[in-house]
DNA sequence: TGCTTGACAGAAG
DNA sequence: CCTTCTGCCAAGC
């Protein structure tokens, strides 16, 4: 497992984008996960602003779920107002403060696995 | 080559 | 709760 100590090799910035497409286009409808996770779990722990740069620029022919990540407090991207309406429009809960409701939403690998709620 | 920018995270005030 | 600061690191300029 890299690290922040490594460098990513384009070969390895390719497989990373490659990894993201794949866990967000795996999202549940309904939940949402995190920048953060999703970069651990394609084996980069501390490039979650390389996920949100990836999503970013993500082609709309990838047709992924993006706005099913948000941050770790639950926050949606800013300057992107549609995201928040989207969600909503599949079920996802919003706090009074404007963040989704991690407890209730967060996609965990735990519900894949255990087959859970 | 060096400085600035974020669809981030976490801590501090 | 909100703002600001620090750490992070590929991209842009």
């Amino acid at each position: 497992m890299k690290d922040y100590r490594d460098r990513m090799t384009s070969e390895e910035a390719r497989a990373f984008r490659d990894d993201v497409h794949n866990i967000v286009s795996q999202i549940p409808r309904g939940y949402v996960t995190t920048y953060g996770d999703i970069a651990a779990l394609a084996g980069w722990p501390s490039h979650s602003r390389m996920v949100g740069r990836t999503l970013r620029y993500a082609p709309e022919s990838a047709e992924l779920p993006c706005h099913r990540v948000v941050n770790k407090e639950g926050r949606t991207a800013p300057g992107w107002a549609m995201q928040r309406v989207m969600l909503e429009n599949e079920g996802v809960r919003f706090k009074a403060n404007g963040h989704v409701d991690m407890e209730r939403c967060k996609w965990r690998l735990e519900i894949i696995l255990k087959g859970e709620k």
